[in-house]
DNA sequence: TGGCAATGTAGACACTGACAACTTGATCTG
DNA sequence: CAGATCAAGTTGTCAGTGTCTACATTGCCA
């Protein structure tokens, strides 16, 4: 029984008007290329004045910072969603990759806000606990593959941030259509992630090809 | 003996503004952070009026675009220079490496442009031969190395892929100020070459770190 | 009951990208 | 050498944007 119902006459107050906000930019970052959308175009679809925004958001660039962190967190979940202990650390590995892609090539708009740290900010988001859970996600992984002896032993912490930087440079490649097949070969992506394994992984037990 | 030499009063005709207008976006970028510069600004630098720029682009995007050819141009280039081809495949490509990371950390903002293909081009930049110039130079250097048996045998497509990636992946994690020492170590971008170069390489030899 | 703080509205300002119409001047042709 | 032609630069204009200020509405608490 929430105010919204009688739809009628729509009330002074929105009442929800920062969720919505947020949830109207989060669409436009999807249909949209780039992350340009405008706040008046916001207030435009959410029916509220144009700066009616402004009451939850400073600026622009504070909307655009929360939505960033927004896709840290859903890029959270989804790698969280893709493990699966009984696994092995290689195939482990493997499964976060993909799904690391999949998030990328999903929300291509989004995945660039997160990590372009433009938009004016001096990039201290990359400081905010809810940018580092991917990465330590990573690490654990390979701590425990080192500790199982499937992965090469080194600094986990520079095979994470050769993780994160081979996935990161793939999926930037992917979405910006720089992988076509002429350039590159049909199996860009599978080929790119066995060279970065052949590098982890200890022995010759190559990871499983997708198909 | 130009004609801009009698500064008392300027010409009608600026004379060489296609080249000025792209030399003064060129400075923009590297003093702003982001590419959010203005045509008006650039045409207010260049003391000229303010719709000058639109007799040599079309619009702000293909300025964007022509900025991002000249980017690859002078990476390609500055690959160039780092070849030497008396040296062995890996070292090879570590020189490579670390003259790609150099290039993206001098012109963080120009490096962005070049990748993002945003600007609304549907990114067909990504097709012209200029853009894949870079490319091809790290193929031959595999290739070189697998005929030499330094490097791992398997697709130079796939290799030079994974290269392109992680080496873009850590450029713009370094652009980003993603990689503080708190989070990823002091020898962040060693230790994440070093993985890469373990992917690649045969043997035990390992790349030389800087120090 | 009254007032206050949060939230929404209306209006304004400077600025931008883009377009149209006009001006200038070099260059080419009869 | 006169005059047309055309690239290149100018002013003026328009819609649209981010952001600020002043005002309106309303739920909530003393």
């Amino acid at each position: 029984m929430t105010s919204a119902e009688c739809a009628e006459q729509k009330p002074y107050h929105h009442g929800d008007l920062r969720r919505v906000v947020i949830d109207t930019a989060l669409d436009m970052l999807q249909e949209q290329k780039g992350w340009q959308f405008t706040l008046r175009e916001i207030a435009r679809r959410a029916s509220v004045s144009h700066s009616a925004p402004y009451r939850h958001f400073p600026d622009k660039a504070s909307l655009l910072h929360e939505l960033a962190l927004i896709g840290f967190d859903r890029l959270r979940d989804e790698l969280l969603a893709a493990l699966d202990p009984t696994l092995g650390a290689p195939i482990h590995l493997q499964a976060l990759a993909y799904a690391h892609l999949a998030f990328g090539t999903r929300n291509p708009d989004l995945y660039r806000l997160m990590f372009n740290a433009d938009a004016g900010e001096p990039s201290d988001i990359h400081l905010d606990p809810r940018t580092q859970a991917p990465f330590l996600l990573v690490i654990d992984v390979l701590e425990r593959g080192q500790r199982e002896g499937t992965i090469r032993r080194r600094s986990a912490l520079g095979q994470a941030t050769a993780c994160w930087a081979h996935l990161h440079g793939l999926t930037m490649l992917a979405i910006d259509g720089r992988l076509v097949p002429e350039k590159v070969g049909d199996h860009a992506i599978e080929d790119a992630l066995a060279t970065l394994f052949d590098g982890l992984v200890l022995g010759e037990s190559q990871p499983i090809s997708r198909n």
